[in-house]
DNA sequence: AATAAATTTTAGACAAGTCTAAACTTTTTT
DNA sequence: AAAAAAGTTTAGACTTGTCTAAAATTTATT
């Protein structure tokens, strides 16, 4: 049986690794759960004796196949249930992370393949972030940070990287949501801030916008 | 902040003064949940303190006002996740139970209260349970079991007191439910078994299961 | 009313998960 | 290549919830 806990951690892992791929250290773990590095030595110990993982004192952490399936099994549970949430629910946007936090570790795979039928087999989640599939693929949204678009660029939003109330209920004010299409017409190097047009508009982003808004360029 | 294992002993309580009312004891809490006298009291120590009961050292315990309102909350957000999973996600009643008993301790009031405006404001579960409202108020049911019905009575079936898979899952293989008319064509004093007949057809019901079917008189 | 039986509580131990402080490795700097 | 800094692990303590065995209390029986 595998706890409630361990299951953060194993999806720590899993965020932390995707950014770096390779071998996770101790301490980017414990800073992606808000926790000491000491007590996630103590839990890394546990997660190899159950075969979760694979790790070497010292030498960092990477995910065993039975500890990566399961680490994206609950994204998927995760991502499902924030669909559910917005598109059932009519909650905002801003609003389904803590609440998809709880419901994602609901043990029944059942239930979660009936949710997933319920909204008709979403292929992304309501921040655009890809839902994996029930065999445990998870597909990689190839988009890029807005931060990196160059003057002129035209693009379209296709998600955002963090799934944060401050930050998404601040994109709801601005109208920016999924789908809006943009074009970069400033870039600021000293502040890496840009001006984008927008639906008949025209917004100052600073760079802790722009860097966690995901989009696909259009010409 | 409650814990999952507190909001367990709170239902339990709840559970086992619905049938003697009066004040609870520490070996009926015990049994309600599969746990140890002992456990039982070093738990009640803790719900005291939290002001969550009322307790005194070998007198028994019972639900505070606090409690009691926590306790009937957990028992509609349990009830509505049955009504939803049967009503949108076509789960058989047999099959909600463990399911709900996850659900239940989902902590977001929000939450609860859309679920129940998705479902239209159902005022019963699929066993026939009454949901409480959000203001706290646990209706009472009063039917009567099956089993206490006399020679020609009929009455229509309005619930189950049991919620358990081996149960339903026979009730639904007599093409037993909620809403079926039936009429007492023999009762058996010596094993307490009776003969029925609906639907055009008769059966014949142990003390077991018509001790758990919940029915309304009619004439 | 005294004793036996049943019930309940306490004492002490254990497992999971956490923390601080100290010790140990590895990496970086000089 | 030694010293300093950074990163990681261990030791020991604490909390929550559990258990067994023993002690205490209440209830039932004679």
């Amino acid at each position: 049986m595998i706890t409630l806990t361990e299951e953060n951690y194993l999806k720590a892992i899993l965020s932390v690794s995707m950014i770096s791929d390779d071998k996770v250290s101790t301490n980017a773990i414990a800073e992606e759960i808000n926790t000491t590095p000491a007590s996630v030595s103590d839990m890394l110990k546990k997660l190899e004796e159950k075969k979760l993982i694979k790790y070497e004192k010292y030498k960092g952490v990477k995910l065993s196949k039975k500890g990566k399936s399961l680490a994206i099994s609950i994204i998927r549970k995760h991502r499902l249930w924030e669909t559910f949430l917005v598109k059932k629910l009519k909650f905002e946007w801003s609003e389904v992370h803590e609440i998809a936090e709880q419901l994602e570790h609901i043990k029944s795979s059942e239930l979660i393949d009936r949710i997933e039928k319920y909204l008709n087999y979403p292929k992304f989640d309501p921040h655009g972030e890809p839902i994996p599939s029930k065999e445990g693929k998870l597909p990689i949204a190839k988009n890029i940070a807005l931060i990196n678009l160059q003057y002129n660029d035209k693009a379209k939003i296709m998600g955002v990287s963090l799934d944060d109330k401050d930050f998404l209920d601040h994109l709801t004010k601005l109208k920016i949501s999924i789908g809006t299409e943009l074009k970069v017409i400033e870039k600021i190097k000293f502040d890496l801030s840009m001006k984008i047009e927008y639906a008949g508009k025209t917004e100052h982003l600073s760079k802790e916008i722009s860097k966690n808004i995901l989009v696909k360029k259009i010409n």
